[in-house]
DNA sequence: CTTTATCCTATAATTCCGATAGGATTTGTT
DNA sequence: AACAAATCCTATCGGAATTATAGGATAAAG
């Protein structure tokens, strides 16, 4: 199960992905998305620092999406707010960690379904964009 | 990613399926897997109680798969010891909840790519058993 | 009747998650 | 210049979930 934070950075990311106006307040994402003001606000600042959003502060200012939609791949977003695709850090691509009780992992009986479990996951978030969240 | 309950649980389940014994103590899978031994037994409790295993108590007792291991799916285990098999509950076929920030569910942006995610996720446990970690 | 095992409930310890507080900073408008 | 509206930033809080242990009750074998 995801996060909520990652439930609702990409209904944001969707959200800005839809609009037609250039910059976007949180306050209207919010509103919107009924996502709480001050959580949402701590999620598109990752966001932003990320790499994924641009923004413009004070009066009429907001985010925006720094790549168009149908460039921004889902398994990117996910790694920032999720974290690891792998359902064990130890088959993990980008977040490897070695599992304490496991002396050696090319022995371990659940490598092989964790591995099938990632690549299956990655497959999906590799074959989605934000355009496909439209 | 998964829980230590569900991966330890899953360890013990492959290790009493590769063992010859008929009975296997719960002492034995902690030091062989290195796993918490009173953690073990609230596992293995769960384990016992929805049907994967079966106990006999005292001197020389231990545990006991109830079926095949090749009878025995990925998914039904999974859904046990970590629950929804969807990353959210609004598509989750066993666990469902409504969602409290989704007014539609059907319009949701989200809805399309959870759905996909899911699927990706119950086609590897449907068609993986215990005797796969063999 | 001792040893070894599961059974069961409770609870401690720790970490993570969801959410908010409160102000600093920036920008546009009047 | 003053105000309003927005992002920026750090800190923190409460509660829930996770991980793990305690301590005895019960059962079976020798």
């Amino acid at each position: 199960m995801i996060s909520k934070k990652t439930k609702y950075g990409l209904k944001a990311l969707s959200f800005i992905a839809r609009s037609d106006e250039k910059l976007i307040p949180i306050g209207i994402i919010a509103k919107e998305e009924h996502i709480p003001h001050k959580f949402l606000e701590s999620i598109l600042l990752i966001l932003r620092k990320s790499g994924f959003l641009g923004s413009k502060k004070g009066k009429g200012g907001g985010y925006y999406l720094l790549k168009d939609p149908s460039e921004i791949y889902m398994v990117d977003i996910m790694r920032i707010l999720e974290g690891p695709i792998a359902p064990v850090a130890c088959v993990s691509l980008n977040y490897y960690e070695k599992c304490d009780d496991c002396p050696d992992e090319s022995k371990c009986s659940l490598n092989k379904l964790m591995i099938q479990v990632r690549d299956a996951n990655l497959h999906v978030f590799r074959n989605t964009t934000l355009e496909d969240l439209k």
